[in-house]
DNA sequence: ATCATTGAGTTCCGATTAGAGACTATATAG
DNA sequence: CTATATAGTCTCTAATCGGAACTCAATGAT
């Protein structure tokens, strides 16, 4: 599951899911959000494996979102913190958390995590708008289309979409 | 990778990559707000093996984000379509569009994908703002405490989030 | 009526990956 | 000099993945 899927591979989804479309880095950097820095932290935290941990870590430098620094006066140490890169993912953390708050099993009338707005006071409970007209976005009122640089066969596919099995007889 | 993580299995994050956790969980729900309905569609587009194609397939009916109904007209043939709980996942895979766009590899300038907002007819490009000020959400501005009904080991971990290997030595 | 095709899976196999736990290396504390 | 904490690496077994073949029902073509 570590490989991209050749022509999709610019997919921007899948460019996401390159970094959180696996359970463990997705958990990491939720903890990455919550402050978490070192390896042993989210080692407890999680009860991640060594090795599980190692490789995720390190994947997450290299695509950029973390970044592992020296500790000063703390020899041999070291700790991981976001990049702008990583942080900016931030809103995707945000939309599951409202996700599962309105979904997840027995999620109903609990509060398992208070996330709280500084600039309102408020609990911070995302919304989706449009950056252009600033209205919600809603799901049957986005068209998917291909973009300028889709390869041919991501225009295929998206054209396919809603046409496969409906066996065009004409 | 499947198991829950016990005493967190109620993080609304948690309860979210229950869905969206896993890489071709994720693509199967992209391609089903693509509009593609039909298991040979997803398999077509994926490049997905059918048998993982059909324990994820299961795995999201179970799940309740698609439901598995019959075609009318087409005895013994059925499609995969998105309940209102998987039609709640739009501003996740919103987000993610938005961060792959911005930092996708040679995503620069590059427009693969193209989401139109109805309403408005600009190109619909998600941002998460506060449902209580409107106010965009940005990651210094929002702190993440321990919820009502968070359980004892998810206020440690919260709490012991910025603290481990501080070393407090009083 | 028979044969091929499509849709939707299931089964088997070899290769990859995950997790548990032991082991290592370095630095600090006592 | 020994014990402990941090941050890994290594090994072994068990689960999981992709690919290909097989199944089975419903059409479509000859």
């Amino acid at each position: 599951m570590v490989k991209l899927s050749g022509a999709n591979a610019r997919c921007p989804i899948e460019a996401t899911l390159d970094v959180l479309g696996d359970r463990w880095s997705a958990l990491i950097l939720r903890d990455a959000f919550y402050g978490v820095r070192r390896f042993e932290g989210f080692r407890r935290n999680l009860g991640i494996s060594r090795k599980v941990l190692s490789q995720r870590l390190s994947r997450l430098v290299d695509s950029g979102v973390l970044r592992r620094a020296p500790i000063p006066d703390q020899a041999g140490q070291h700790e991981y913190r976001l990049t702008p890169k990583g942080g900016d993912l931030f809103p995707v953390l945000l939309a599951m958390v409202r996700w599962g708050e309105r979904w997840g099993t027995s999620a109903a009338g609990r509060e398992w995590l208070r996330l709280v707005h500084l600039d309102c006071g408020q609990p911070a409970h995302a919304r989706s708008v449009c950056d252009a007209c600033g209205q919600s976005l809603r799901l049957g009122r986005v068209r998917a289309l291909p973009g300028r640089d889709a390869p041919p066969e991501a225009v295929e596919s998206l054209r396919r979409a809603t046409r496969i099995g409906k066996r065009q007889k004409g």
